[in-house]
DNA sequence: CGCGACGTTGATTTGCCTCAACGATTGTGG
DNA sequence: CCACAATCGTTGAGGCAAATCAACGTCGCG
């Protein structure tokens, strides 16, 4: 009984790190050998809805892909309200990279807004496997060069459009991702009331 | 007198990479052996202000390090006017990674604010480093990291700061970067009009 | 069932824009 | 070296997009 549950998690560990590995083998090779070594580094890990990755205070405690599911990072603002900065869904890496790469306190918060499941790759073992595996070096280079002209792009959206217009532009952009998180996250993200998105959507059916 | 101008060139392009190398060698190893492999694939060139590095239409043909000088990225929107979305000063790279990586055709530009001096790696003689250099991926995963983060922390500011607080806030962070550029191109970046800033600034000085 | 979280709607306010006219400074050609 | 234009910054009047504030409807869940 007891092997049995081992075997149970062992084939679940190789099943649910498939995306991650499908995911780098778009960018860089990857033997099955080197697969194996990575997965002995990282963790696989459930989080429910409104459970925490990270809180203000903490230091990040590790890169996080998210397998599947939907995450939130926010701030605290001077008064009392949330500022969320960014969404993380499938397939996508989220982590406080200040604070991650220095290992000291953040500021933000990252929170699961529905149940959601990630791979772990705490700072330790991602400096051994960039020793041992360098094409991920590459890999993440990637990563973050696209991530990096994703908020430029971003940035040129919200000094272009009003209200209205980035509303449609990120309906347009993620159709079925607008109707996964509540309206007054979404309201926060791209920059204004929760009030007003209602009038918006109030115009248009 | 040809003789040493020819001579003086030389020794000019070792001498000007002297602040890339400094900068890589802040994040990754660098043999002189390897040094001088890379000064064999990139070159110096000086910039006029006004100059352009990428116009739209174009390709973006390099991935360019600033060596000293400033740029603007901006493109065009619209209703005819120029939306500036990034600058760029000493030790930054810059380009329209976009069109660098896939090689086409760029909705953006590059321009000079002032005389400056860039250095120039092409995508061909990048993609022959990366494999000669594998140090380099990791240096511009590091690069781009931080990149990324700089953009969610700007993107933090412009959701939270009122247009006068980002004035400061900016003006506090980068208080001689101020005055190298003229004002509008300030408030463009900043997201608000030449005319506000004039009164922002009115207030106090 | 009743409470709290979320969304809606309307009245009022405000931060910033638009438009227009006017200085100041720079650069360029005669 | 001056005249003149072009560029950049300033100031003010009026307008609009979106925020704020407040009241109310609705749904899911303990």
């Amino acid at each position: 009984m007891k092997n049995k549950t081992t075997t149970i998690k062992a084939v679940s560990k190789a099943e649910s790190c498939v995306p991650l590995l499908h995911h780098i083998r778009r960018y860089v090779p990857l033997s099955d050998d080197e697969a194996s070594l990575l997965l002995d580094s990282i963790h696989f890990k459930i989080v429910n809805s409104k459970a925490f990755l990270l809180q203000a205070g903490q230091v990040c405690g590790g890169n996080y892909f998210i397998v599947n599911g939907c995450f939130r990072m926010y701030l605290n603002t001077d008064y009392g309200t949330e500022q969320i900065i960014q969404f993380g869904i499938d397939n996508w890496w989220i982590a406080d990279y200040t604070s991650f790469e220095q290992q000291r306190p953040s500021d933000r918060f990252i929170q699961a807004v529905e149940k959601s499941s990630v791979i772990v790759m705490e700072k330790k073992e991602q400096d051994v496997l960039f020793q041992k595996l360098p094409q991920l070096e590459r890999y993440f280079r990637i990563v973050f060069q696209r991530a990096y002209t994703a908020q430029l792009n971003r940035i040129h959206f919200m000094l272009n459009l009003s209200g209205e217009e980035r509303y449609y532009h990120f309906h347009n952009s993620f159709p079925d991702f607008v109707q996964r998180v509540p309206q007054y996250m979404l309201a926060s993200y791209l920059g204004f009331t929760p009030e007003f998105l209602s009038k918006v959507r109030a115009k248009r059916g």
